[in-house]
DNA sequence: TGACCCGTGGTACGGTCGCACCACATCAGG
DNA sequence: CCTGATGTGGTGCGACCGTACCACGGGTCA
């Protein structure tokens, strides 16, 4: 073999190129000769490294998939051993709110990729596992909090984890707009789960 | 004055163009070209009518906003005089849900807008007002609800408002995406609002 | 050392884009 | 009846699009 280059590295690169220009001006600005620029290679390293445009935006969404979910594992860790129910249900919400540039920018991405989930089947698939998995995961929290006496007994864990998934996406949309600061933001998040949660 | 021709009519049947094509591929797809074959006309009279494409992107937003708040307000007086708080309440956030074609169209150009929205200070303008003055009616029937005595003595109005908004917009997300079928989204917001309400 | 393949650059092509420009009906007012 | 604004169609231009294709430096292995 000759000359040897990271591949991931150069895919990542290219990746991060993708997401600022999808958060400035939207999959429109996505083009191939706009990426290379802003990612400070030639248009021929595109198509070699992801080959079509609907490839790169797909590897691109990917990518951000997996940093996505390397990032959220790391802030729950973070957490300690034993953090409670309540703290790790509120870790896992927080990570759906715009609360510093990377979730800002990641947020962004989404949002400029949502109308093609729904007509380009490939990207649907890999955007819509990820919501229903962490509304699952908040039930189980809530139901082992409850389990634990943290949770209020009369709570229907899995429709208060539909809710609070939901409302933190929303109110990340508010974030985004700046129509709320991320604190208020926090505040209401907080402030549902003091009526979730026994601890006062 | 020769020929005469109704122009909101004709402005409306190319906004309507927009629109669709905004939903089936974003804004990357509505061309002057595309927007011109959809909706049945030569595309001089796009800019006859509208001008440059930012000016028809921003002129179908406003007659979809002007759409938007025609039909809710309909849909609210339908309620009958004196449908009580809780009703008025639920009729406003379901506003915000894709319940019918109608609804999920636009708020899927509302999704193929957003991006958008952060960069273009028009655009912008013409999104950030809607939301905050349906947060502050929200809380505005909440406080009225809560003086009748059918809101909770203890429930803060305006974080229940912004809560519930933002809640019924992410819930919005999760219908258009198909992770959710309409009627839980209708189910999550009743379950909250008896949460809120003293009638059950 | 020569064959070979990986990684990279450049460029060319057919197509579409936004938009400006020109031509021409139609019909009201002089 | 003609003048001129209104409404409509067509066409052309320069730019940019996605992508296929060609060329080539350089390191690896026989």
């Amino acid at each position: 073999m000759p000359r040897q280059v990271d591949h991931d590295l150069r895919r990542r690169q290219i990746a991060e190129a993708v997401w600022r220009l999808a958060t400035r001006g939207g999959l429109e600005d996505v083009t191939l000769r706009q990426v290379a620029t802003e990612a400070g290679v030639s248009a021929r390293l595109l198509q070699y490294y992801f080959g079509t445009r609907d490839q790169l935006l797909l590897g691109a969404l990917e990518i951000l998939n997996a940093d996505a979910e390397r990032r959220a594992r790391q802030r729950l860790e973070l957490l300690g051993d034993d953090p409670g129910m309540r703290a790790l249900v509120r870790g896992v919400l927080l990570e759906l709110l715009p609360l510093d540039e990377e979730r800002h920018n990641r947020h962004l991405v989404y949002v400029a990729y949502f109308v093609r989930f729904l007509a380009d089947p490939a990207l649907g698939a890999a955007a819509r596992e990820a919501p229903l998995a962490l509304e699952n995961l908040v039930a189980g929290l809530l139901t082992r909090g409850r389990e634990l006496g943290e949770v209020r007994p009369e709570v229907d864990t899995e429709a208060e984890a539909a809710f609070l998934v939901a409302a933190a996406e929303g109110l990340q949309s508010r974030v985004l707009l700046g129509q709320h600061p991320p604190e208020r933001a926090v505040a209401l998040i907080d402030r549902q789960l003091g009526l979730v949660f026994t601890s006062g």
